[in-house]
DNA sequence: CCCTAGCGGTGCT
DNA sequence: AGCACCGCTAGGG
């Protein structure tokens, strides 16, 4: 993904896994972006202070980054601005974000979840716009049957999440 | 296994 | 308004 409009700062994550960015608007975390390997070393935005709340923000996504990579429970988070999203969005990244870790759903029960039963393949799209990765668990959602499915970028880092916290599938 | 029809949100024109 | 694109699914060869 990429920094949209309402991002204000961009602060880098280093992680066992790679530099992560995460992206910060007035509201909150507003994008995580996995490594990319064509980052240029060092950037982290062109702001000059940093104030005490994003400090505190940005600790919250670190620690909350590191737990849910080693597939440990869930830190406190910092409060997230998914307000990007389309109402329809905004409803799917709700549900994702209850479902526990170490366990799966289908697109379809996503879209019952949601009151939407037959926008399956909506839910799909609406995963794959997710702006906060990981911390927001997309990757949980697998196609029917527990296959694999699809994931928007890499689709190792979906296989890496599940086999973290322990998620059965298949491919 | 493959193929197909049906599905609904989104983004572009 | 129209249309193509999809992280899908159930049903049928």
């Amino acid at each position: 993904m990429t920094p949209h409009k309402r991002t204000r700062c961009s602060l880098t994550i280093s992680t066992a896994d790679g530099e992560f960015l995460a992206h910060y608007s007035e509201q909150g975390l507003c994008g995580l972006e996995f490594p990319s390997g064509t980052r240029r070393p060092g950037v982290s935005g062109r702001q000059s202070k940093i104030s005490p709340q994003l400090k505190l923000w940005h600790r919250l996504a670190r620690e909350a980054l590191e737990h849910a990579l080693a597939g440990q429970p869930p830190a406190d988070l910092p409060p997230l601005d998914l307000s990007i999203g389309t109402p329809f969005q905004q409803s799917v990244w709700r549900a994702l974000r209850r479902i526990p870790r170490g366990q799966g759903r289908s697109y379809a029960e996503v879209a019952r979840a949601i009151g939407r039963p037959k926008a399956v393949r909506a839910v799909g799209g609406a995963c794959g716009a997710n702006p906060v990765p990981v911390l927001v668990p997309c990757h949980r959602v697998l196609a029917a049957g527990q296959r694999l499915g699809g994931f928007s970028g890499d689709l190792n880092w979906k296989r890496r999440l599940l086999g973290r916290e322990g998620v059965r599938f298949s491919e």
